[in-house]
DNA sequence: TATAAAATTGTAATGATTACAAATTTAGAT
DNA sequence: ATCTAAATTTGTAATCATTACAATTTTATA
């Protein structure tokens, strides 16, 4: 995956923050916050700002190649893995797993009449390792 | 229904206000924000304050007779429904509406592993209002 | 009625996001 | 290579939703 190329053909001109940021997003696949994104790039870029960052990922969000993940009304989480998934939110531990899900299943009533453009599914509960753990 | 009956048999003592907030979320099905409810109230409980509304919403969702749907990542609308629905959100009118929904048709891979508590599925789009209206 | 507990209220504090203008960097023309 | 304009980044201030907290009011009980 070359980011610059990815960015460019996305009409993202690829500056350096933005390679980053986007490279970042798609390494880190845990959802991170702009606060996450911001505090583990700002080593690597001592410039770094964090309207930068909120910046970046408008227009990324703007242009199709990401997407935020609002699982939890208190936090705003990053994606830049574009292909149809779900999202699963462990409330033991916090972490926010892509789901694979088959959304063709779904069967809806009132829909007839609407036109989807987007789906988001959100799940909560316990993942693997919490439920092994011992407490 | 008998609002007052239901907060007490849901261990929540029926003060005037806490009355009229669960019976404007019962009333009006649009999953109004906090500013709506306020602003909606005021008029007839004019002591009421916003943070009584803030209160008063958390006492309800943590004694489970109200939820968050958090479809937007900028705004938290209020829900006393708690039969399981999806939400619909125009993206033009800005309307977001109750969808009758069977999520057992569901097939997740990950979730095997994982123990799943609640599930919430958004989805957004175009309303039948706005498909029809003339542009 | 007197007292204590619970609920409500108003104000201040916090934290995330946005607005905006200055500084820096980039790209194109000469 | 130098100049100039446009684009990008940055830092600071403003905004807005939410929470913290102490004072006031209401409710329940003796
Ligand atoms: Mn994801
Ligand atoms: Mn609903
Ligand atoms: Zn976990
Ligand atoms: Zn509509």
């Amino acid at each position: 995956m070359d980011f610059a190329t990815h960015l460019t053909s996305n009409n993202i001109k690829p500056s350096l923050q933005r390679i980053k940021i986007f490279e970042y997003l798609y390494e880190n696949r845990d959802h991170p916050t702009v606060e996450t994104i911001y505090s583990d790039l700002v080593g690597a870029i001592p410039t770094l700002s964090k309207t930068t960052v909120y910046n970046t990922l408008k227009i990324f969000i703007d242009n199709g190649i990401t997407h935020t993940v609002t699982i939890e009304d208190n936090e705003v989480r990053y994606d830049a893995i574009m292909e149809e998934h779900a999202h699963f939110k462990c409330n033991d531990c916090g972490n926010v797993f892509d789901v694979e899900i088959d959304v063709s299943g779904l069967n809806f009533k009132e829909i007839k009449s609407f036109k989807v453009e987007k789906t988001n599914i959100y799940l909560k509960g316990k993942c693997n390792k919490c439920l092994n753990k011992i407490n």
